[in-house]
DNA sequence: TAGAATCTTCAATAATTTTTGAAAGAACTA
DNA sequence: TAGTTCTTTCAAAAATTATTGAAGATTCTA
């Protein structure tokens, strides 16, 4: 392995960490991410120095995420591993399955604590932030599905033209502050 | 604490665990929100079973995500914790921080290996997937500092438009595939 | 079916992270 | 300043998570 991948495999291990992926599956993602040509278990763990097993651990971890898929060649028996080609692909599926472990049982926990009265009015304050935390989750996750069927290319557009959408749509009633350089929002909390 | 609020905490503290908070401290933070008004460090280590002094590295490290703001009552020594009302302040708080912390430090190892000469020629695989992986981050990025500039409102507004999006904007000249099932990207490798 | 090659599981060891009580430090009060 | 209240730090203990070699499966070949 190069000294640039090395270094590359190296953060992206210790990024792994610090978003609740452990750092040898971070390890082994970027070391694909950066690798030209797909890699069997015994590469990888000679390549990051990790045990056998270790490798075989991380990448049983990095199936059940969708995020390598695994492929053979014609007269080796070994299973090789690649990443997608698109990065847009990767961050896809990212969303995708964050949202299926913890979004969606999060979504279940604040549902079950609206309806069940057992405990405060349904009015209460805790039932209030409740309600608020499921209906933001809610929305951000709608918005997510409808832009997984939005193409790269699309997305991309719309994010270049980030806050001047609000000038697209009809945001712009509050004429005073349009596009001057605003004196930005207060911070006052 | 109320059997409510006990399964909210227990839950958020879970799902803490799983983005690299640790499960104290996203218990604390979960106590936190659900309560209607603020609590010192005493209340919080009695709500949750938890030492003083677990509480207090907790409070700590949730005050260096500026997540928590630290309070005093007069006439009361003692310090008391609470979080912004709104959930968009939080999310806010929560973006601003994680990309201080480590997509900025991403950004800067992505530049670098594209400075960075010695390994590969420029056009090397691993240069062009560098490259991809800054430049997809560097979309992110500036998208989300442009809404931070929007008010939770618009922000709203935007989501809940969606993909119809493509619609009001210049999109829709591929009009073959409107909002067919497309045939997504291969995953080829 | 025996043997070879490969992958996975598992119980143990190792490393890391969390949690704690006790001690130290700060800030206020009288 | 001495005493009180509250917070933080720290070294040790506890708990959790990661890592490993060896044994067990599985799949293929001859």
């Amino acid at each position: 392995m190069d000294e640039l991948t090395q270094a590359l495999v190296l953060h992206f291990g210790e990024m792994g960490s610090r978003w609740g992926i452990s750092r040898t599956v971070g390890q082994i993602y970027a070391f694909l991410v950066f690798s030209e040509d797909a890699k069997n278990a015994d590469q990888i763990a000679e390549a990051l120095g990790f045990s056998r097993s270790n490798v075989s651990i991380g990448l049983k971890e990095l199936q059940s995420w969708e995020l390598v898929r695994p492929q053979h060649r014609p007269g080796d028996r070994k299973e090789y591993f690649s990443v997608p080609e698109d990065v847009w692909d990767i961050a896809r599926t990212l969303v995708r399955e964050r949202r299926r472990r913890e979004i969606d049982p999060t979504l279940s926990v604040l549902r079950a604590a609206m309806v069940d009265g057992s405990n405060g009015s349904p009015g209460s304050y805790t039932h209030q932030r409740v309600e608020e935390l499921h209906d933001f989750i809610e929305l951000i996750v709608g918005w997510t599905d409808d832009m997984q069927t939005l193409d790269a290319s699309d997305i991309r557009r719309m994010m270049k033209l980030g806050a001047g959408i609000s000038r697209v749509l009809d945001f712009g009633r509050r004429l005073g502050r349009a596009d001057t350089d605003s004196p930005e929002s207060d911070h006052s909390n």
